[in-house]
DNA sequence: TAGTGGCGAGAACGGCGGTTCTCAAGGCGG
DNA sequence: CCGCCTTGAGAACCGCCGTTCTCGCCACTA
């Protein structure tokens, strides 16, 4: 196999098993086993478990990025585009399979133990949050970027909810709310 | 020492430990230097490591609650009381020493492999819920019901936020967000 | 003083898991 | 055919850590 498929290839394997168990409890025997690959040639292309891990990271992130763009884009409204990345957030948490972000599992689970994990959150975050406050400087918000902080914390906190508490309806909620914030910031 | 105690010692060591350096990195052995108590004592309070933590996260819930409560408690008006918890966050994010949610850590870090800390953290965060609700309604909002799910979405998007990002604004743009929504429902 | 039972200090155990090493198989140039 | 390099499969290494065990010490009792 091509050396850039093959990488694809353990990210992706990685990714699922890291999504679906936990960081810790996937070992590397356990993605040599699911990837078929052989130790010696996983730590050729992920010198550690961290930076195989933060490949994966990045991959969630622009997969993230261009499903609630794609989502998105495809309303004309400018103020409905700004409850696009709710409504996203709503049809997530009813996939089967579901089960909290990526992002805040890994940030808890090696917290300040990997700095790249940590950057690579951040990295996340900050970039939803940005779409978020472009989004409401296209909808013609009087301080978009005050609305696109408060919209980001909506986000967050659907997301954190439907991690913790296993509240499917937390996207509902943060959707109304951040109706309100948009109707007191138009 | 007092049985009862030298308990609450461990556990204020343990609680700690565990918020200042994470669940993994912290060890049994290192619990028992810090706390000067031999590991057979520590396995005779707590069986194990997971009852520890649980231990400790109880003890951060009642902590939280009578401090929110504390709060909320020295304010009259029924709506201004609803921002309390709000502005208890704000003190909170730009205290020294802080880093993140203790019970979104412990989720992050333990997962699904203790049922025991899963509860822990869901009986937490459904209690924060509960008492929003009840403020809502006694600040007279139509759909109490409603807006006490959104608070709590703006309240975990705050800690969320103020983890993952260390954005210390994150309460004051929760707050805004809040009064939004109350606005919305009265 | 001999027996007993709890206690503290620390060693030891057992398994796990990230990382590295061994070794045989096979392609390839000469 | 012969060295030489790479590869794959898996064993081995090494340190960590939750948990348990050992053993000497002291208090108490009669």
């Amino acid at each position: 196999m091509i050396p850039d498929d093959l990488r694809v290839h353990v990210v992706e394997v990685a990714d699922d098993l890291f999504y679906t168990h936990g960081v810790h409890p996937v070992t590397m025997h356990r993605i040599r086993d699911a990837a078929g690959v052989p130790l010696k040639r996983l730590y050729q292309m992920f010198p550690s478990k961290d930076l195989l891990l933060a490949a994966c990271l990045d991959r969630r992130d622009q997969i993230a990025r261009s499903a609630i763009g794609q989502r998105v884009g495809s309303i004309e409204d400018p103020v409905a585009k700004l409850l696009g990345p709710f409504d996203f957030l709503n049809d997530w948490f009813r996939q089967p399979g579901f089960h909290g972000c990526v992002f805040a599992g890994a940030f808890g689970e090696v917290g300040a133990a990997a700095p790249i994990v940590v950057t690579a959150v951040q990295t996340h975050k900050l970039a939803l949050r940005a779409l978020l406050t472009e989004l409401a400087e296209a909808a013609g918000v009087r301080d978009s970027v005050a609305v696109g902080a408060q919209l980001a914390v909506l986000f967050d906190g659907a997301m954190a909810l439907a991690t913790f508490s296993g509240d499917a309806d937390a996207a509902l909620h943060a959707r109304k709310a951040a109706q309100a914030v948009l109707a007191a910031g138009l």
